[in-house]
DNA sequence: CAAAAATTCTAATCCCGATTAAAATAATGC
DNA sequence: GCATTATTTTAATCGGGATTAGAATTTTTG
């Protein structure tokens, strides 16, 4: 007894459907993916899914309040973790592309915030805005204390957050890339943060 | 006489509606916008536009070719401009970028390339790793020449292709940022090809 | 200006996937 | 095992936006 909110048989099943919705949306595009496809996925008919949402709209919702959820946690790992501005950055790519290529995964791609229902929207767009000011708090962090060169946050957060929220674009799950991003991305992408030495080549 | 075919009163008209069904598909998602609203922003009715395009999915298709197009030319000037592979990759996010939030767009997000129809989706998907690819052989290129660093020319191919793709999803349009996007991106972006200094910092 | 062609509108229809209601089955607690 | 609750199914309905047909208007041409 006693049972955690999450260790319930019901929240285990709608986290399987966020999942496999995910999946779809990632794999078949939004209008392409009825609910019925979303079924298939778990072995139902799509009135079942009726039992976990109210209707596609929050289903979205849902997979999006997930996706951010994820991210959220990476941040916050990384914010402990790490100690200088740039290992927090570097610590939080990791963990969000482990999110995004791993077990935990697939994210839904944000493509459809829009047609959410007003207040739905808002609060998916409110924590996506806190989300990439976090972010670049962390950049400026380690602006300041010199593990970060100097750069336009902004657009160096928008920059980095857009390469990693694209991954799903490429990544269809096959193991074997998933460790080569895990393995490359971080190290990739932290080279935006590095202080860059006064002589070096290129344009 | 003698028309040059993009010069007819036609042609024209049917650019319009690709960029203002863009705009649409990026501000309120694919499923959030209808043609009525596609074609309110051209001071038309939705029946209108069967005139240009034979359905929906075909206007879809349409806005991803222009993209793609926009795309390619950039990497063309890219091409014939840039001395070395570092330059050639410097250019090509400068261009594209430009083209992003530029006059000459909006360009769509490639949400829905899952729900073309067959034939329009393995185009779509064939000009898309062409141009990929094409990029990625920039990338060799400055490796081959000194002007890049050694670096996994796939995922650096995508973490800078993602960043530039997601631009839509946080620029909306001002100018005053299309100047900052324009002179910052480019720079940041092409940091991940700097030739590393040994004792560089960080991590 | 008249005729032909191009473009847009009005007014349906239509169609498919979302949604619902109620019944059926499975799981759980006593 | 029986009653209760949880979960899923079957079998409709329903609605909204895509699509179409044909009329109306505008543009072009000679």
């Amino acid at each position: 007894m006693a049972k955690t909110v999450d260790e319930t048989r019901f929240e285990l099943k709608r986290h399987r459907l966020l999942k496999a919705a995910a999946t779809c949306f990632n794999q078949k595009g939004y209008s392409g993916t009825s609910l019925k496809d979303v079924a298939r996925h778990l072995g139902l008919t799509d009135a079942a899914l009726y039992y976990y949402v109210k209707n596609k709209e929050e289903l979205v919702y849902q997979c999006y309040l997930r996706g951010a959820e994820l991210g959220r946690e990476a941040m916050e790992r990384a914010r402990a973790e790490g100690k200088t501005g740039f290992e927090q950055a570097y610590l939080y790519i990791h963990y969000h592309v482990e999110v995004m290529v791993g077990e935990r995964g697939p994210v839904a791609i944000m493509s459809e915030i829009p047609s959410l229902k007003e207040t739905h929207r808002e609060e998916i767009l409110q924590i996506s805005r806190k989300h990439s000011s976090e972010f670049e708090k962390i950049i400026q962090r380690g602006i300041d204390d010199g593990s970060v060169g100097p750069c336009n946050v902004r657009m160096t957060g928008n920059a980095i957050m857009g390469a990693i929220n694209w991954i799903p674009k490429w990544f269809h799950g096959d193991v074997e890339t998933a460790d080569k991003v895990l393995k490359e991305f971080p190290a990739l992408l932290t080279r935006c943060l590095l202080p860059l030495k006064p002589d070096a080549p290129g344009q």
